[in-house]
DNA sequence: GCCAACGTTGGC
DNA sequence: GCCAACGTTGGC
């Protein structure tokens, strides 16, 4: 299994939003890199929902549950996007100034490559960061 | 194919 | 609101 991180504008797209509608689709990515992380996914695979810009924390778990298809909201055919369903709130999320001060988180993606929006997570980061957000790994 | 100008993301 | 980082565009 693999893990990822997908960032959402909470007054976008936020969790609760995601809770209620039971089962998103993770569309509107449209950045190469991004692209290819949703390419990669498989159903199974376990993504952190993180708010960028407002809240800036890890607020809950998702599983994949649909692989890549082409994304409707895009005209040129070129990108692609997956469904995602909730499993899991955290209990105290954790934010990107905690994960910033962890010295093992050093090298995540989220650290490292600010402005990226679906990024793999290794499973270490996976376990670190499910403990932070009180969530079962 | 390079690179300057410009646009966007996202943290602060 | 600002700006750093980075992606994209378009002239050459």
């Amino acid at each position: 299994m693999n893990y990822w991180l997908m960032k959402s504008e909470p007054d976008v797209y936020g969790w609760p939003k995601l809770v209620a509608d039971k089962r998103g689709r993770w569309d509107g990515v449209r950045n190469p890199i991004a692209r290819r992380n949703l390419m990669h996914m498989k159903v199974g695979d376990r993504a952190f929902f993180y708010h960028s810009n407002i809240g800036k924390e890890v607020v809950g778990m998702m599983e994949i549950a649909r692989e890549h298809y082409p994304d409707p909201t895009d005209k040129t055919g070129k990108w692609v996007a997956v469904d995602v369903k909730p499993l899991a709130p955290a209990k105290t999320p954790a934010t990107l100034a905690a994960i910033k001060a962890e010295p093992r988180l050093k090298e995540m993606a989220l650290v490292r490559y600010a402005r990226l929006s679906v990024q793999p997570v290794t499973p270490a980061e996976w376990k670190l960061v499910c403990r932070m957000a009180g969530l079962e790994p």
